[in-house]
DNA sequence: CTCCGACCGTTATATCACATAATGATTGGT
DNA sequence: ACCAATCATTATGTGATATAACGGTCGGAG
């Protein structure tokens, strides 16, 4: 029924990045909910796996997540076996995150499985606009706000 | 120090929606946070004042909200004398949501507020390039993924 | 006219994302 | 030797968002 009662907030930007998000993660937590993951430890997972070593610290800082946050999230990571904190020589304060085969399995078929759903929730755009709108953004987030 | 280390996550264009919105909303909350409003209530005060007499299951379809989780924020526009909740001749099961005079200025003091968020946020983007971003977005939202 | 499925709005409640604050152990610089 | 900073953890809170159930009301079918 949605007869554009909607046009005053979708004027704005921010209103459509939301409802398009809502979407997208929407059907992306059914995907990896197959994996046992949500978004948040699959981006974690993927980030260790490519960065053997990363700190939690780095991992926080990486995806904007709080530390606070992280210590159950790689707890959560850690007891499936996917990845390990392992002492560091000479700084006892932090951990070195390291993916166990398992996890580095998992990470490929989970990303397999977002790739596919990346096609299906952006099937209506061609691969040149959804580049166009990742490199719109990039510039968004990538550059910040000035007070 | 974020030298592409979330480079494995940052080539999902939901990452750099979920990251771009993450600013966007930061931003916007601040913005109507002086207005005493959240982004959800700015929304259904927008819808209201531009379709007077809208129910409260209509307002819930439009903006995709769980129409429990409207009550309490209609409450705090009504109590607020934004808006009020009238009769309706022939059906006592529903209200007629009306803005007052209180609720229309608001709405357009908080829309030109709204407004200069998003120059500020989107600044790095062209008129042209955020016509391009909100017309991709439509179209990932408006077409219900296919099962 | 009666009955029943559907609609409207409300209440109750739960889960999750995400934030802040505080703490103890450790490190590095002065 | 001292102290500020770093790392990780624990505790806790708030808001977004969802589901379930309920009572009152409406409209259509028989």
């Amino acid at each position: 029924m949605n007869d554009n009662l909607d046009a005053g907030v979708s004027q704005f930007i921010g209103y459509n990045m939301k409802r398009a998000l809502t979407v997208v993660q929407a059907d992306l937590a059914q995907v990896l909910a197959e994996f046992g993951l949500r978004a948040v430890s699959y981006s974690a997972l993927l980030v260790i796996v490519r960065t053997p070593g990363i700190s939690q610290s780095d991992l926080a800082d990486v995806l904007r997540i709080e530390k606070s946050n992280l210590v159950q999230l790689i707890d959560e990571l850690a007891n499936r076996g996917l990845v390990t904190r392992e002492p560091v020589p000479g700084d006892r304060r932090r951990h070195a995150l390291i993916p166990a085969k398992a996890g580095i399995a998992l990470a490929e078929a989970a990303t397999r499985a977002v790739q596919a759903h990346e096609d299906r929730v952006f099937a209506a755009l061609s691969m040149l606009e959804r580049a166009t709108l990742v490199h719109l953004l990039r510039r968004v987030w990538a550059m910040p706000v000035r007070a």
